[in-house]
DNA sequence: AATAAAATTTAGACTAGTCTAAAAATATTT
DNA sequence: AAATATTTTTAGACTAGTCTAAATTTTATT
């Protein structure tokens, strides 16, 4: 059996070491799961000989297939109860993950796969990102940050890289949703802030914005 | 804050002291954990220091006031989960115990309110049990048991005391769901089974059945 | 290449929850 | 009321996950 907590440090390691594939170090993990450097190589080592992740001494950790089936299920589970509780139970989009952190870790089949149906199969969550299928099987969306779009372009918003609450409230103040269609209007060189137009007005949104704000060309 | 566990335990001593007034013993509470009662002596030390429970060694332990609430909470969001997996995600009666046993856990006020409002505020849940209010009050149902119904008259069946799985599907393969309406034929004295009329067929039913099958007279 | 700095691991300890085995209290039987 | 059986508690130990402090390895700097 795997515990929470183990399922929680996949996590991590999967999303640090961008899907698994790339060795993550033990600060890194320390830091994403609040805790010790020394409690993280010890749980890095029962991982390892669980078979979830490949492990050398001070070399940092990589998931194994196992340890990524582990992760995109965890993942999926996530975006899926992220999506019922914005469509069914009117949670705004910056409510929904720390409920999230919870539901993710309940262990049934039947109810993960009822859920996506119920929910008629959703491709995305309410951030904009991908919902791996029953197989794990990403939709890929190809999509730049705003930081790099170019001046004089349209694009649509389709995902947010931060998901903090207080970036999402930022967006619901400032009228961007996912689907929001903008146009870029300036690149300030002095501090890289950008000016954007949106329905019926136009605004300036900091460099830290533009790096955490996914669009696509329209 | 309080453990998993911890919630698991009271709720425990709620539904073996009908409701946490009478007292129960260690080892009641041993059974129902699977666990023994050495575990649950050191438990019950636990629940008293956190004040949801009162304990003198040896005399059995009762919940406080604090205890009592956590435990019909606990059975509000149990029974409010149990109602939305059959009727949102197609589970059987059958099946939902044991993932609600799970989803029981999950804090958040905002999230089992919502759901309540989603499910349209149910009063009962799919084995015909009360769900407390947002304040912790029952709606009650005057029922009696099967086994003391009187020959000759018409009832509406309206819960089940045993809701395991095996009990459920007896009766969904005897054609017996909450709502259905059933006329006492018989009583035989020899081993207290009862011949019950159905929609269009008459069946008998052990003492065991007669038990756990809750009626209301129509 | 030697040294300093940073990252990582080990060693030993702590808490929650559990266990076994033995001791103590209560209940039951004769 | 004494003896026996049952229930409950205590004592001490174990695992999972965590911590601090010290030791070790790697990386960066001179």
């Amino acid at each position: 059996m795997i515990t929470l907590t183990e399922e929680n440090y996949i996590k991590a390691i999967y999303h640090l070491g961008s899907n698994g594939d790339t060795s993550v170090n033990t600060n890194a993990i320390a830091e994403v799961m609040q805790t010790k450097a020394s409690s993280v190589t010890d749980m890095i080592k029962k991982l390892s000989e669980k078979n979830y992740a490949d492990y050398k001494k001070y070399q940092g950790v990589t998931l194994t297939e196992a340890g990524r089936v582990v992760a995109v299920n965890i993942i999926r589970k996530h975006r899926l109860w992220e999506v019922f509780l914005v469509e069914k139970l009117n949670f705004s989009w910056d409510e929904v993950h720390e409920v999230a952190e919870h539901l993710e870790h309940i262990k049934s089949e039947k109810l993960i796969n009822q859920l996506d149906a119920f929910l008629e199969f959703p491709k995305h969550d309410p951030h904009g990102d991908p919902i791996p299928d029953k197989e794990g099987n990403f939709q890929h969306i190809e999509k730049i940050i705003l930081a790099k779009a170019e001046v004089g372009s349209t694009y649509k918003c389709v995902g947010v890289d931060d998901d903090s609450s207080s970036f999402l409230k930022y967006l619901d103040s400032n009228k961007i949703a996912l689907g929001t269609i903008i146009t870029i209007k300036h690149r300030e060189p002095y501090d890289n802030s950008i000016k954007i137009a949106l329905e019926n007005t136009e605004i300036v949104v900091s460099q830290n914005v533009a790096k955490n704000l996914y669009l696509k060309k329209v």
